[in-house]
This record gives C-alpha cells, structure tokens and sequence, in this order.
DNA sequence: AAATTAATTGAAAATTATTCTCATTTAATA
DNA sequence: TATTAAATGAGAATAATTTTCAATTAATTT
C-alpha cells in the first residue's frame, strides 16, 4: 500500500500526540484530516459523517472525545455561531483568530491579533486578571457576499 | 402595593420591547431582574431557577424564549465557556465586552475595545467582509485569585 | 372599566446534544 | 510476536433545546 502524503497538520498532530503519550489512532488522524480538507467550519455531526465515509462505522463518542482533547491541546478551535450552533475549525496550534461566514459557516484564520495592542490593565479591575481571550470576527466569505 | 423601583436595565428593557410591539411580561422584566441583580453570568438554569423563586412556576421554554429574543434585541449577552458551557450576562443594549472569570463565572463588563484600532482590511482576504466580533476575556476575579 | 385581540405562556412531548459504561480492539513498546 | 495501557464502539443514560397547542395575559379599544 502506498504511504499516505502526510501534511504539516497531520504531523504536527502525531507530535503533539506523542508528546503527551497519546495514541495517533486513525479515528483521530482521520479528524484532521477532514478538518484540514474542509475550507469552511464542521459540526460535530459533519465531523463524524466525513469520519465515517473515510473509516466505515465510528463511533460518535469518539468525535466527542476526539474534538474535546484537541481543543485542549490546541489543535482544534470550538467556534460559536449567533445561532448558536458549534463550529470545528484546525488551528495548528498556533496563536490564530477566525473570520466566520455567518451564511456558510466558511472560516479564515489569520494570526494578527485584533487585541495586539490592548492595555488589559485599563479593564483589570477589583483585582481580576486577564489570562486568556477569545475573539471571533463575523461577516459574509467573498462567496456569500456575491450570492447576495 | 408600592410600585416597584424600576432600574436603568428595566426601563431600558420595557422601551426596547414597546418600540418593537412586543409586551413586557413579569417573566421577562423577572429575567431582566435576575440578571440584573447577579455579578457573575447565569445558567439557563440558575435564571429558570430564580424567576420561579421570584414568581412561582414558570416554563422552562419561556425562559429559553425570552433568552434568545434578548439576545437578539442586544440586550443579554451569551458567554461561552472552555468547559462547553454558557452563561448570560445583561449588556444594556451597549456594545460591550466581558471578562469573565473561569473559577466562579463572575462577570465585568466593559465598553472599550480591545479591537478598537484593528485594521480589519489586513484580514478581508479573498472578499470577505468583517460584520461584527465576538471577544472574550478570560482570567480570574479579585477572589478567586486570593483563593487560589 | 369591560371587551377585544394578538402575543405569550406553561406543560408535556419530541427532538437533539452530550456523556457514560463496559466489553472489545488497537497502537505503541519490548 | 507478546504485552499492555489507551482507545474505541455500541448503546444506554442524561442533559439541553425545541415544538405544539390549549389556556392566559398585556396592550389596545370601546
Ligand atoms: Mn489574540
Ligand atoms: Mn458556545
Ligand atoms: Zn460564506
Ligand atoms: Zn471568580
């Protein structure tokens, strides 16, 4: 059987997943793989159908937990959409935002940081600290912007 | 019965509903209130729980009725949670952003904006349009960082 | 103040989302 | 190839959210 071409994202994953004693099983892989294919967000539910149609039966618990520890460890950012659904998006691990299509849920992530240069301490008030922030950016992909 | 004392929040609510022909319900003013009254972001549940303490039985449906109308209205705001979870917090109608602390779920809000002079053209690659954001900051408060 | 009426509610069922359990399988290592 | 701890799948169990529809109520009109 021929070596499947491995991309960054999959080795990375495989790194990362060593690293911290992880198996590298083909549910897992098969996850990034359907993330890095896809140019727009997945639910949980098209996660699992795209597993699906690559493996044969997976069990939807799997994607569960599957998505749950890559977003922990970085490797996948859970989105949020005014309609209250769930996106999956690949994040390599690095420090990226995301662009959402509120039409087609497509996604862009881009690494500058929106809030680079915010002075935190202006807000830190009553002794609260900043640790950590999540910022999401909406509108419509080039696509959807036309079709309208 | 002496009139109850009605807050800037309240007010604001019942003006909001009247411009757009919907009615000021004790259940919703009674959501408004909770809201209102608590420093940290509340559950579906915890708001289900104290509109009933404050009105007797109340659905469960209106709650998530009156929930994603405020939304919508802009006048709660929907905080999501690295744990998956969500909570709400009142935002007056004002395009604020919250803080919010991990330990206990306590909420500050503020009107500056750490994306105030981002240069939203760098990231509109390929036609897409920025609408709106959605941040997030996440630490802890003043007691939780003492209790830690 | 009563009548009117469209909006809203409550209750329960229905649906959807998520987690749990545990017997079986599998990736990693020796 | 044998070993073993980690991971999976199936389905049950929970939790979250939405739907339906008869009864109630806020706002408006007599
Ligand atoms: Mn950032
Ligand atoms: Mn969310
Ligand atoms: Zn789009
Ligand atoms: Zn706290």
């Amino acid at each position: 059987m021929m070596k499947d071409f491995e991309c960054t994202q999959e080795s990375y994953t495989k790194e990362v997943l060593r690293e911290k004693g992880l198996k590298s099983t083909t549910q897992r892989l098969a996850v990034v793989h359907i993330l890095h294919m896809s140019e727009k967000s997945l639910s949980i539910g098209e996660i699992h159908g795209g597993v699906k149609d690559m493996l044969g039966n997976t069990g939807l618990a799997t994607i569960y937990r599957t998505l749950e520890m890559f977003e922990d460890l970085g490797i996948v950012k859970r989105l949020h959409f005014p309609d209250g659904g769930h996106g999956y998006a690949f994040s390599q691990g690095e420090h990226v935002h995301h662009m959402v299509c509120v039409d087609c849920r497509g996604v862009f992530d881009f690494s500058e940081c929106p809030a680079e240069n915010f002075d935190y301490a202006s807000v830190e008030k009553q002794g609260f600290r900043v640790k950590d922030h999540f910022i999401q950016l909406f509108g419509q992909c080039g696509k959807c912007v036309e079709a309208a």
